[in-house]
DNA sequence: ATTCTTGCAAAGAGTTTGCATAATA
DNA sequence: TATTATGCAAACTCTTTGCAAGAAT
């Protein structure tokens, strides 16, 4: 990749934060940065730095996608009541790709996980 | 939910197919029973169904969301050569939205799972 | 000099929604 | 009769793309 200042300052939003925001969120952050940068190049370079390897998108049900800074194997939750991704840190996914290549004929190269329910803050509202 | 015939027809050709169709591929099977039904039904039909756990969606990285007849415990591959959602028969998963509440502090209600690779017609393309 | 990237705006895909009408309970 | 569902079309959200201009190698 040729290098950009817009990718840049993208890749350094998305690793600076911690609440997985979607594309327009990026977008409204980086604008503080770069004031005429456009949607079209935040897509652009999202999709790019995932195909790289560098960040990752989460798919969440009935949501728009969000996107996190590549880091140890851990999962998310999606709660349904703030709408908020949270990490789960936990390895009982560790090496199940393998697993199920090996009870599958399938190549399985990558794997999607989202948990839905709810979180700390809005379970302890609920009391 | 009040009966409909829409609703039975779309019901009863989820069930019957085992492709994991998109909304359109089921509204232009649909079509062939009832002519004049509309997409925005089928979509009404499926959310539904979805909410009352008759059916289930798939979501596809980068691909439309597919609907699935609610079976039992089983996961999803997504073949990005093909575009096919094929069926993984595995238990490995089998209670993890448990381990992974005892694990956090997190309520899980449920989980969306797919993976990515190939299938085994595409496998063996590649040789 | 060549290749990649940008901003802009328009287009695209997929999905939802408002409304008057029709079917169900 | 009250409620829910329908067809139609328009609207909406999210995302991608064509293009001429600009930046990086």
């Amino acid at each position: 990749m040729k290098y950009s200042r817009q990718r840049e300052v993208i890749l350094e939003e998305v690793k600076s934060r911690y609440d997985h925001p979607t594309a327009d969120m990026i977008y409204k952050a980086v604008l503080e940065k770069i004031p005429n940068i456009s949607l079209g190049t935040v897509y652009r370079n999202l999709n790019q730095l995932v195909e790289h390897g560098l960040i990752r998108k989460i798919l969440i049900p009935d949501d728009s996608d969000r996107f996190d800074y590549c880091l140890s194997n851990h999962q998310h939750l999606y709660c349904t009541d703030c709408k908020n991704v949270f990490d789960i840190e936990s390895d009982v996914l560790k090496g199940i790709d393998a697993v199920i290549e090996k009870e599958t004929n399938y190549t399985i190269l990558s794997h999607e996980m989202v948990f839905t329910g709810f979180c700390e803050r809005c379970n302890r509202k609920k009391d």
